[in-house]
DNA sequence: TTCTAATGTTACAAAACTGTAAGGTTATAT
DNA sequence: ATATAACCTTACAGTTTTGTAACATTAGAA
């Protein structure tokens, strides 16, 4: 379940969004002013923004540049219908999306759920995960994740899975693996590779997947 | 620079949107039907298409959830004024955004980079790289490559690394590198972070960046 | 079926990686 | 100015990674 801020001050605005949005199994934190906003913000680290760009005295742009000096969660615009100048601001201000009043209640939950689902791997920031099948593929770790099993690759192992898995379900020839190993520049064995494969599958057998890399003698490989 | 596809079928707009976007130094190409539009798109491979959801007889959506099998190249959609349900229907079928007719050309400038900005490091799936001032760090071979050198980083240089980088200009806490590194299970001496950070950062100095990685006494560091 | 090139396996030694310890340096509070 | 905790550097040794070589297996052409 996301956490979702609201950031706006007229009581009847924020009564409804925050209405909409837990009967749409979001959790909702209020905010009225900007006093103490950045703190508060970074205290609660809600997965998502709605911030109203026109409350009086200070304004959302301002809080976004503060924002964005500390943190990427993201952040959806609040403007008036017509106020393109905001607009425009918002987006180079950091905002990953903006919506004008009055706004179609579906159409704010599609746009949540789009920024949330965009973001997800990207500002929660060291999540750079591939999937293949079950399992989770950490690509700055290096770890293959499967249940409650962990399976450290070589950064060998790491360049052929990640290629691999970049072209699933198509042939990778020897040669491709090869160059994207070594760059072609320091000359290795030929049987490198196929040694390096095999590590590679002996460490996914471990965990289940026998014959996820299959061999097409004469072309290369495959990830199924 | 980069390719923007135009998908939309009225004349005007089309040479309406590919002045406005040559002119700020994108190139287009334009399409002016769906006749084979989608192996069209993977054979130029555009960073990123605009597409005009009104063409008659196909639908975009349809294309779209096509395109969406076979690629990530992130989509704006153009709609007219109004129709809500296209715009709930493109954001749930995968669109990166929509803009609606008619549109001020600064805001779609500023949309089309910010889409682009947002999903450069992801989309294009296998080049897998952060950039770093003039550096660029490729993920998969944990290498650092500036102009013609290149620098090779361990893997615990490159978790280091990559956490700094994914959190630049924001201190973050020796301790958030521990967990990062070593999942706080097994037990770990202080000191084998500083090392740690001290060997990135004597590579990162042969390649002249001698203070990267600033040290904020009893908080942590930044990469800079 | 038979032959052969392509691919696989294993063991091993050189090279790279990494945590530790011991001692040095530095920023900050008092 | 001084003390001290925080951080840095270096050398070292245990461990892991990796290419090689020697031999084994296999798919597919003839």
């Amino acid at each position: 379940m996301s956490k979702i801020m609201i950031i706006e001050d007229e009581e009847l605005i924020c009564n409804e969004l925050s209405r909409i949005l837990e009967n749409n199994n979001y959790e909702t934190i209020i905010l009225r002013d900007f006093k103490n906003a950045l703190n508060k913000i970074l205290e609660v680290s809600p997965d998502l923004i709605l911030l109203d760009i026109n409350i009086p005295f200070i304004n959302g742009e301002t809080l976004l540049q503060n924002l964005r000096k500390e943190s990427n969660i993201p952040v959806i615009m609040v403007t008036s219908i017509n106020s393109e100048i905001d607009e425009a601001l918002s987006i180079s201000y950091g905002a990953d999306d903006y919506i004008t009043k009055p706004y179609n209640p579906n159409i704010l939950l599609l746009r949540i759920g789009a920024v949330l689902k965009r973001t997800k791997t990207n500002y929660n920031i060291n999540v750079n995960e591939l999937t293949y099948r079950e399992l989770k593929f950490d690509l700055q770790k290096g770890i293959i994740k499967k249940d409650n099993t962990e399976i450290e690759l070589t950064k060998n192992e790491m360049i052929i899975f990640s290629y691999l898995l970049n072209h699933q379900n198509k042939i990778v020839t020897r040669e491709e693996l090869m160059t994207t190993l070594w760059d072609n520049s320091e000359y290795v064995n030929e049987n490198a590779l196929t040694v390096n494969i095999s590590r590679l599958r002996n460490k996914l057998k471990e965990i289940g997947y026998d014959n996820a890399i299959d061999t097409r003698k004469g072309l290369g490989y495959i990830l199924l």
